[in-house]
RNA sequence: GCCCGAGUGGCGGAAUGGUAGACGCAGUGGAUUCAAAAUCCACCGGUAGUGAUACCGUGCCGGUUCGAGUCCGGCUUCGGGCACCA
């Protein structure tokens, strides 16, 4: 072995693991099958770290099931459709399909030095006709099935553009492009049925027991399912046709607190009373102003307009409240009106304070009987308070507890119904795009929408289309929509919205098994594949993409193209952290921030300077790698520099996976340094001829405790765990005196214990020192508990909490004698100074706290 | 605004309720060298002290416990999501 060249041994081993097709996944019934997937990339343009980390982590995975002797599916795709292709198409012409099949060549080109034991045979991308015309197989097969209707939604409307925009399209309320206030516009769009298995999606997440509690917690709340109760407020001077008013509430037990009646701008009522009155006319304009994202109308300034209408307290007639119509109110949730009890709601008593409404208590705290002033009181649910004049009677109760007794004692007195809702809207699919798997329907004049006929797949879409113009290149391509109606042949137009890129990434998973199939699903591949066994992707799709795909599974069950043991299709999720780098910057003259490449820059004590000018830059810390920020590390710099196991070593160690990960460049040298010491240490003990010796035991021992501690953080997703015993034990190896024999055995499982993170460098350590064919196909070693075990252990002496002393005893010494050998401790009687211990608790293996 | 996380030395971080700071980086001192690079060895939270040692210390305030970075309550800062970014 001569001196450590990354390059060299890189290139040789991934041209030995090429040839000898290691990693092409085929079914073998004679192994337990392992699906490793890491969520597939966007193709953005080039790879950075996060991609690096992500893959990194499930390669590690997929190599460490390799040698644990299962059958490994490790594929990889592209997430190809969406916006950022047809905003390049505008921005410097071009097509997007050029773009998007640029940008993957690129990527690819870049992934492939990083030695991964990816299956590329399996690759598809999402835009690719064969991949999304089995997705519009998919559509219809749910449209057979009700799983798909159509339904009025509003969009976010730029007027001067004409054009519809994204939520990220919407800043303060105007379109990015023109600037011009936004409008809401109600379009008739596809929408799936998510919510009708909201009850199931969300008693299933109970089984995911491999999944992040947080994630469940976050699906849970978004799912929001809620008991409430179902009412009417009789008006007392509605127009025609408006008797009453529906609301819903999660807080019944309020009712007495009830200040107001506020419903939607879009509201039946409030539609009714534009058209008579001017000012309502007017403020139902400006709430459709607002841009339709949540966090936007949550943010804006609460405002309503009083209609003048009253309607009369259920608990008594004479009690009037006023109808006022507001902004914050939804109509997507619940029956689009509300009651607000400002006493025990913020938001309702801001909304009270501004337009002087009353304010009336309906609880007070145990021990506190202030009325409310500017602060509402909302105790959790689960807390005990006093009741004011309840209607069924209560005094002391939680609230809980008096939701509960105001449903039964509404439905016994039959002025409401206990209704059980969700928070989960159903899915919007249209999307008024060209970049996008086109809905595979018809409009006919005579037989109205009408599904394609699956011969006639794929739809697909047309490439002489240009983007110098707004809207959707689809609607006015001159003869792209023309085509025969399915049911009746007569002229008929396509439907031109194509559908939301939530729905590419909600069945990539299940295509990974037969990627070619002429089917979306072949069933004995998908039988035999799924579920992903292990899935890794970022928190931010811990919601959106993860609920679409369970939704997926179901929808493909139902229509027979997943199994019923593939429902939950993920059996084990890992939300990895991002990858953050320092920014340098200045303030520039106008006020703005320039900011540096870490290239331009020289650090020195802590401090940073530009090397242009030599005068001092400032310096942010961790911030998230974002190209306008030119915090970005170039991955292919790092593995043109140090080689790919540097790279993937460094982004293993020190940050635990689930976390974000600062890269620094002196990290990475680190890295690539310790490799190159193992390298060394490895030849050096190829070239050694030493005898056994009375070192060898402690050396086996402390290899033992290192493929059991390796193993346990691979498996717990602990790869810094990892590494750090990776260090532990190549310092071990280095000091050693032991014998030759000993060393290469205990080399050889080093070399395993690396070869998930830094595969070449193993192969090569291994082909050194006797390893029998290649390292990827060799098992992997065994921990032997006997070789582990320590005669003696250190317990730390605590006297009242404090650590003042400690004692090595051997292992299985009894509470009894250890406590008596502890108290004999001089550090111990000095520290007790004639105190006489209380009590002394020895907890076995652990420590020794004296009490006094 | 609402939902979900995270906060520990100069830095990245470790720690089944049981010795806070493993391991790594940076730094300091030394060995080797004509010299340097590379490598190897030692030290490395703060304050006081020659030292043994003592006190302080895991974002802030409070609580539970023999014992809290870890559990509970309240805050604060930062990050993710909020349904058309992916």
């Amino acid at each position: 072995m001569s001196r450590y060249s990354a390059a060299e041994i890189e290139r040789n081993w991934q041209a030995a693991w090429d040839q000898a097709g290691v990693f092409a996944a085929k079914r073998d019934a004679s192994k337990p099958k392992y699906y490793v997937l890491e969520m597939f990339p966007y193709p953005s343009g080039r790879i950075h770290m996060g991609h690096v980390r992500n893959y990194t982590m499930g390669d590690v995975i997929a190599r460490y099931k390799m040698s644990t002797g299962h059958n490994v599916l490790h594929p990889m795709g592209w997430d190809a459709f969406g916006m950022p292709a047809e905003n390049a198409a505008m921005a410097s012409g071009g097509h997007p399909k050029d773009w998007t099949y640029n940008n993957i060549a690129v990527m690819k080109n870049q992934m492939k030095p990083l030695g991964l034991s990816i299956d590329w045979s399996r690759e598809f991308a999402t835009c690719d006709p064969e991949y999304y015309g089995q997705q519009q197989a998919l559509f219809l097969d749910f449209l057979d099935k009700g799983l798909v209707y159509r339904k009025n939604a509003v969009v976010n409307w730029d007027p001067v553009d004409m054009t519809v925009l994204a939520n990220e399209q919407v800043e303060n309320g105007r379109g990015w492009r023109s600037g011009a206030l936004v409008e809401r516009k109600e379009l008739t769009q596809w929408f799936f049925k998510i919510s009708d298995h909201a009850d199931e999606l969300l008693s299933a997440i109970d089984g995911l027991d491999n999944w992040p509690a947080k994630v469940k917690l976050m699906q849970s709340n978004w799912i929001g399912k809620s008991r409430g109760l179902e009412f009417a407020f009789e008006m007392k001077n509605g127009p025609d046709g408006f008797d009453d008013i529906t609301v819903y509430t999660t807080r019944p037990d309020t009712l007495m607190g009830a200040s107001f009646v506020g419903i939607s701008a879009d509201h039946a009522l409030a539609r009714h009373l534009e058209a008579t009155n001017s000012e309502i006319a007017a403020f139902n304009k400006e709430c459709r102003q607002m841009s339709t994202s949540e966090a936007d109308m949550e943010k804006a300034e609460k405002k309503g307009i009083d209609t003048g209408l009253r309607v009369k307290h259920p608990l008594n007639p004479d009690w009037e409240l006023p109808v006022w119509i507001a902004n914050f109110i939804l109509m997507d949730y619940g029956t689009g009106a509300i009651f607000a009890c400002p006493a025990h709601d913020q938001r309702d008593l801001d909304f009270a304070r501004k337009y002087d409404l009353p304010v009336i208590d309906t609880f007070y705290a145990l021990d506190n009987e202030t009325p409310v002033t500017d602060t509402a009181f909302v105790p959790a649910k689960t807390e005990p308070v006093k009741w004011i004049n309840h209607f069924a009677g209560l005094d002391v109760a939680t609230g809980e507890e008096a939701i509960n007794t105001t449903v039964d004692f509404a439905e016994a007195a039959g002025w409401g119904k206990g209704v059980t809702k969700f928070r989960l809207r159903d899915w919007g699919l249209s999307r008024q795009r060209y970049w996008g798997c086109p809905i595979p329907v018809v409009h006919c004049d005579a037989c109205g929408v009408v599904p394609e006929k699956k011969e006639n797949l794929p739809i697909a879409l047309p490439d002489d289309v240009t983007f110098d113009m707004p809207g959707n290149p689809l609607d006015r391509h001159p003869t792209w929509r023309d085509c025969a109606c399915p049911s009746c042949g007569a002229p008929a137009k396509r439907e031109t919205d194509t559908m939301d890129t939530f729905v590419d990434s909600s069945w990539y998973f299940a295509r990974f098994t037969a990627p070619r199939a002429d089917t979306p699903t072949n069933m004995d591949d998908v039988s035999y594949w799924m579920n992903v066994d292990q899935y890794i992707g970022g928190i931010e799709h811990a919601i959106l993409h993860l609920l679409y795909s369970r939704f997926f599974a179901r929808a493909m069950q139902i229509t027979g193209h997943l199994p019923k043991t593939a429902i939950e299709p993920f059996n084990a999720l890992f939300t990895q952290g991002m990858v953050t780098h320092a920014i340098y910057k200045r303030d520039g003259d106008n006020g703005r921030p320039v900011y540096y490449y870490p290239e331009q820059v020289e650090l020195r004590d802590g401090k940073a300077f530009l090397i242009a000018d030599g005068d001092e830059v400032d310096i942010v810390p961790s911030a998230k790698m974002s190209k306008s920020k030119n915090n970005v590390v170039d991955p292919v710099a790092i593995i043109d520099a140090f080689g790919a196991d540097t790279a993937r070593w460094f982004v293993l160690s020190d940050s635990p996976p689930e976390r974000d990960v600062e890269w620094t460049a002196a990290g990475a040298e680190a890295a690539a340094k310790h490799l190159a010491r193992v390298h060394r240490i490895a030849s050096d003990i190829a070239q050694s001829d030493d005898c056994a010796n009375e070192h060898d035991a402690a050396l086996l021992k402390d290899m033992h405790k290192a493929i059991h501690d390796v193993t346990q953080g691979i498996e717990s997703f602990g790869f810094n765990a990892s590494v750090a015993k990776l260090y532990g034990f190549t310092n071990t190896l280095a000091k050693s005196k032991a014998g030759t024999d000993a060393k290469r055995q205990a080399a050889r499982s080093l070399a395993q214990l690396m070869s998930p993170m830094t595969p070449h460098l193993a192969e090569e350590i291994w082909s050194h020192l006797g390893g029998d064919g290649l390292i990827v196909h060799a098992p992997w070693p065994k921990a032997d508990a006997a070789m582990m075990v320590d005669d003696e252990i250190t317990l730390p002496i605590q006297i009242n909490g404090k650590r003042r002393a400690e004692i090595t005893v051997p292992k299985d010494m009894s509470k009894d004698d250890v406590e008596k050998i502890a108290l004999s401790q001089e550090a111990v009687i000095r520290s007790l100074d004639g105190a006489v211990p209380k009590k002394v608790i020895v907890v076995p293996g652990r420590i020794i706290n004296v009490v006094v």
